[in-house]
DNA sequence: CTGAATCCGCACGGATACTG
DNA sequence: CAGTATCCGTGCGGATTCAG
């Protein structure tokens, strides 16, 4: 018999265990992620035209496009204050400190 | 007066920081790294052709790719053994063993 | 000020065929 | 067995322009 819920083999847990992590590792690639991060973690909260300030090399574009993925994956909430001239706050969540953990440890193994 | 070699303020501090950080990620950065490491994790050392047949998604090019850039990188040796038919054996290095630690990290972050 | 929309070039990865 | 060599399609990121 054939089982429609095969046990997991080693090797499926290996695998699903590589594509997890690749999964995690794509929430932070990006040209511009890790620096927009790094703002974010030095200042707590930033404005749009701050970071566009902070980042130069960034296009708007991206800048935009990076930051709207950071907040779809939970690493940074987007807060618009209804005013003119429109006026946005970038800060990381809880979620998105935790990557410090990650961080440091990239940053000894990278030493 | 301009310095030649002006102080390193907090910006290009934090910038170099996350430019280090990128370059370490792009290290592991690739479609089938992650799989070719976790591999090599759990047996310590493949040849190329169990390699190729365990992760099958993977192109031959793209594995051999990958492969030369681990090496390039010195996550990973190869070590080609003079015989007919041909016989090369990747294994983790010591720098390749310590990326454990950072998936640790990222594993628990993921979680 | 904070975007959205568009066009474009290039690098990455996939498919296939060939080689020592 | 363990690769090269080649072609090709797609997606990412850059530059520019328009909009609320």
């Amino acid at each position: 018999m054939i089982r429609s819920h095969p046990m997991p083999s080693d090797a499926d847990e290996r695998d699903l265990c590589a594509e997890r992590l690749r999964e995690a590792l794509s929430r932070i690639d990006g040209r511009w992620k890790l620096a927009i991060l790094a703002h974010l973690f030095e200042s707590g909260s930033q404005r749009f035209s701050k970071l566009e300030r902070a980042i130069p090399q960034a296009s708007q574009k991206m800048l935009t496009q990076h930051l709207r993925e950071l907040e779809r994956d939970g690493l940074v909430s987007r807060t618009v204050y209804p005013q003119v001239p429109p006026r946005v706050e970038y800060r990381l969540t809880e979620r998105g400190n935790a990557l410090k953990s990650v961080f440091a440890a990239l940053d000894q193994w990278n030493a």
